[in-house]
DNA sequence: TTGTACGGGACAAAAAAGGTCTTATTGGAG
DNA sequence: CTCCAATAAGACCTTTTTTGTCCCGTACAA
């Protein structure tokens, strides 16, 4: 459909609170789900993931939770959404060549490419800084 | 998953066919289904849709098959993929206010919003002269 | 050692994707 | 006027993806 999933908008919505929150404060993963309006156990999932990647750091026991695993200049929308929905690829055969294998005389395919590229532009240019709510 | 369905690009396969035969040639389904190797059946599922929003002509009987239905300078790739995919909303709080209840504060939001209009741009910019395979 | 909080895996309902099948309808050719 | 060619329309189907939930294990702090 051309259109990001419900766990890529919650992954979002996860990282913009903890950038909100100050630094190195470890949040309740009950807390950001409340306050973002998630369903708490998806985002566990969610944020399970990022931990493996590092973008967040977690903490178990009493008086644990999550953080951001970077500052949040240095974590765009980009890495956040590739990390949880795969690359971005507006169609197949930008996936890998040979995928499709009209994808050298395709006159098509280039266009997906571009769309690539913009697409990806924009989100790599927006970090948790410039979404953290001030 | 923020990816084209092989419904869309194969609509769009049939309709670079159409803009590649001889103006006003009347292609077989079976035809365009062979060349573009897409499943015929699926295909005239697409063009019946086509053929409602006018973007291609259909004939039946002996004789018959499909053409465009307007120049091919004047179909876009937009037009195309917003006929058998709906509207390009990349999240969808893009489709309507209120969808999301956060949007109005949202700081995410804009950036979908900036996203969906970087892909229209690029696809109403591509039109099926441009597709045709010279 | 007990309660709190995350980790990991299995499970499952619902929706979407990707087609197929059957039965009209329409139109041309003989 | 009758057959055959070709699309129209809609019901139906299977597989995959999405969108979660549940349960149990593990770590850690008081
Ligand atoms: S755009 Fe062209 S190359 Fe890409 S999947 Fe479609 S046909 Fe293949
Ligand atoms: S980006 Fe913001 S407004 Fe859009 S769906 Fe996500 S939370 Fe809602």
């Amino acid at each position: 459909m051309l259109q990001i999933s419900r766990k890529g908008d919650y992954a979002i919505r996860g990282m913009v609170y903890l950038a909100s929150q100050p630094v190195d404060k470890v949040s309740l993963l009950s807390d950001i789900a409340a306050k973002m309006e998630v369903p708490q156990t998806f985002l566990a999932k969610i944020f399970q993931q990022f931990n493996k990647s590092g973008l967040v750091k977690s903490y178990r026991g009493a008086g644990g939770g999550f953080k951001l695993g970077r500052p949040a200049e240095n974590i765009s929308l980009l890495e956040i959404v590739e990390t949880v929905e795969g690359p971005i690829v507006p169609n197949r055969c930008i996936m890998a060549a040979g995928i499709c294998s009209r994808d050298i005389s395709c006159t098509v395919h280039p266009v997906w490419k571009e769309v690539q590229k913009s697409m990806r532009e924009i989100l790599s240019s927006v970090t948790l800084k410039h979404l953290a709510g001030r």
